[in-house]
RNA sequence: UGCCCCAUCGUCCAAUGGCAGGACAGCGGUCUUUGGAUCCGCUAAUGGUGGUUCGAAUCCACCUGGGGCAACCA
């Protein structure tokens, strides 16, 4: 686990009482219950580590529930996918659970409601029991079919289950109060006809609970201690409550409501995130920008970072928002101490070493880490009479606080010497193509024996050993903080970040990096951290970025 | 408009009737063979009004503001 001593939120202190209190008589069981109707994101995240958390730090157990009562959306492919990205979190689960499996008891209890004249066969069509159920401020009323006989009820219920009746013509309802404040618990639907094929009991149903029904019996049958979801799930536990009473559960599972995560610059609504890949503004459910599992992953964050970042938000009933800046900190705070170092340059311009013998290459050692990080290893890098820096290395009118390369300035090459420039070449069109310097040989490694010092250190690759690549660098996928908060007749793909991705072709990273395997991580120093992405290749590597560094001078730049 | 939930630095989270604290961000400095990291310092909050109390961020009332609920979704 990431942290030793977590956070005492609310729902851990509640747990903690619980757990000295012998409440349930039982150790802590707690749940994760996904619908497989789509793919785990960065709010899936906070679920799992403050359930999967909770059970491990109280020496309890967590379920793996699958809340499969939908056939119409629901599919395997969704379970593997939740499975899999569940565990590159760094979690396992006690048991694997299936609503779907629970559906004859289930409809046992269906049956029993109905015969404690609890529940009820309602056959107004879908529009009449949604008119008759009022509205916010007038009281529901109630179905003609609301008196039938337990008889009539049981019967009824019978012939749903055998599959005597198209789609819609009947429901089970429970039977609570149409004029109850409490919209959710004017006689809330149970059991809806579905004549679909469900991905694991094929065609055995043709009746499906809804989620309030399935939901809290699913955590009862199972003996969930601590039942923990999203404030939008607040106004759902009054009818939570009553069906595990009803029902006979005791002690009951508790539901706890917490706030959802929600990442400035994001959506992770299944539908939104549908429509930025159907509508081709992302290139599948794993691209990089996107705050899936499956995108993160393949932009390059560890689970760990997940965790850290889980943790730092903390659990509280407040909804709130977290800035990208908090995400991005604990993405860097991670990186920073597992990754080499290796050297990349973005935009290519060739420096020729005048004064370095032509034909010769020198092979000098690089660190992988800083002084900083307690890991150790080093690689040969190559260096030559042709060298290549980045573009924005070099100013030809530098301002004051620019500590890089300028006409006469002399700048460390990392690891390498110090060199000065002393031409700049440029093309018809006036601009710069390549630049002379002159290298100082007593610098060697990067030190000057009588002590001179340098304002800047900049990072290069011998020209002839470079290895071409591509780099894909991301920012936010919107332009602003919330992508739903747009003008009337708007939506969030109004706000889509036309700069969202930018490929680089042509970058040049050290030969050392060449045979690595797919998803290695590193940071390409002094311009951020990145992995190789899955369409990399020997001899065409492509790295996403991960995150920038911080950058200093971009604010310095900035205030001018 | 009925019911429910919520309200502390810019952001996120603490303080559980007794000195409002941490993290992120920001600003300034230190250090530096990454304008990275580190280290040091600074800025910055209890929505309002009443009440209870020796004492209120905390308890109560009202107000204001934000959010959720009227799918045969979850």
């Amino acid at each position: 686990m990431s942290n030793d001593t977590p956070r005492r939120d609310f729902i851990r202190e509640m747990v903690a009482e619980d757990a000295a209190s012998g409440r349930f008589g039982r150790p802590i069981c707690t749940r994760f219950p996904p619908e497989p109707n789509g793919y785990p994101h960065i709010g899936h995240a906070k679920s799992i580590c403050l359930n999967f958390g909770i059970a491990r730090e109280f020496g309890g157990k967590v379920h793996l529930r699958f809340d499969d009562t939908n056939p119409f959306t629901e599919d395997i492919k969704y379970v593997e996918a939740i499975k899999r990205d569940i565990r590159w979190l760094g979690f396992e689960w006690d048991e694997e659970f299936y609503a779907s499996d629970y559906f004859e008891r289930l409809y046992e209890i269906a049956v029993a409601l109905v015969r404690k004249g609890k529940a009820y066969v309602d056959s107004e069509n879908e529009e009449e029991i949604r008119e008759h159920r009022g509205t916010v401020t007038v009281a529901g009323t109630p179905s003609r079919y609301r008196d039938r006989s337990v008889e009539e009820n049981l019967d009824l219920l019978a012939r749903m289950k055998a599959g005597e009746f198209p789609d819609g013509a009947h429901v089970l309802r429970a039977k609570i109060d149409l004029a109850h404040p409490n919209m959710i618990m004017r006689d809330p639907l149970l059991y809806r006809i579905r004549h679909a094929t469900h991905y694991r009991r094929g065609d055995a149903w043709c009746i499906y609970p809804l989620y309030d029904y399935a939901h809290g019996l699913s955590d009862a049958i199972e003996g969930i201690t601590h039942s923990l979801c999203t404030l939008e799930f607040k106004d759902n536990k009054d009818i939570y409550d009553w069906l595990v009473r009803e029902a006979g559960f005791t002690p009951p599972p508790e539901q706890t409501e917490f706030a959802r995560l929600v990442l400035d610059y994001t959506v992770v609504s299944k539908r939104k995130l549908l429509r930025l890949v159907n509508e081709g503004h992302v290139t599948g459910w794993d691209d990089p920008r996107l705050h899936t599992l499956s995108g993160i992953r393949r932009r390059g964050v560890t689970p760990e970072a997940i965790r850290a970042f889980a943790d730092g938000v903390g659990v509280a009933r407040k909804p709130a928002r977290t800035e990208m800046a908090a995400y991005e900190h604990a993405v860097r705070n991670d990186l920073n101490m597992r990754v080499p170092r290796v050297l990349c340059v973005v935009k290519p311009l060739k420096v020729v070493i005048t004064n370095y013998p032509e034909g010769q290459v020198e092979q000098l050692e690089a660190s992988y880490y800083p002084h900083d990080v307690p890991k150790t290893g080093s690689r040969m890098v190559p260096f030559s009479r042709e060298l290549y820096i980045d573009r924005d290395d070099f100013m030809e009118d530098p301002p004051k606080k620019f500590y890089r390369l300028g006409p006469g300035r002399e700048v460390r090459l990392r690891y390498g010497y110090f060199i000065t420039c002393t031409d700049v070449v440029k093309d018809a069109a006036g601009e710069v193509v390549e630049l002379r310097c002159t290298y100082d040989p007593a610098t060697r490694g990067g030190d000057s024996p009588d002590g001179r010092k340098v304002q800047g250190t900049i990072h290069w690759v011998s020209a002839a050993h470079a290895v071409d690549c591509e780099l894909r660098l991301y920012e936010t996928l919107f332009t602003v903080p919330d992508p739903d908060d747009v003008p009337d007749g708007q939506d969030f793909t109004s706000v889509l970040n036309p700069n969202s991705l930018t490929v680089v072709r042509g970058a040049k990273v050290e030969p050392s990096v060449a045979a690595d395997p797919i998803g290695s991580r590193y940071q390409f120093e002094r311009t951020g951290y990145f992995v190789s992405d899955d369409d990399s290749k020997p001899g065409a590597l492509v790295f996403n970025r991960t995150v920038t560094l911080r950058d200093s001078w971009a604010k310095e730049k900035g205030k001018s």
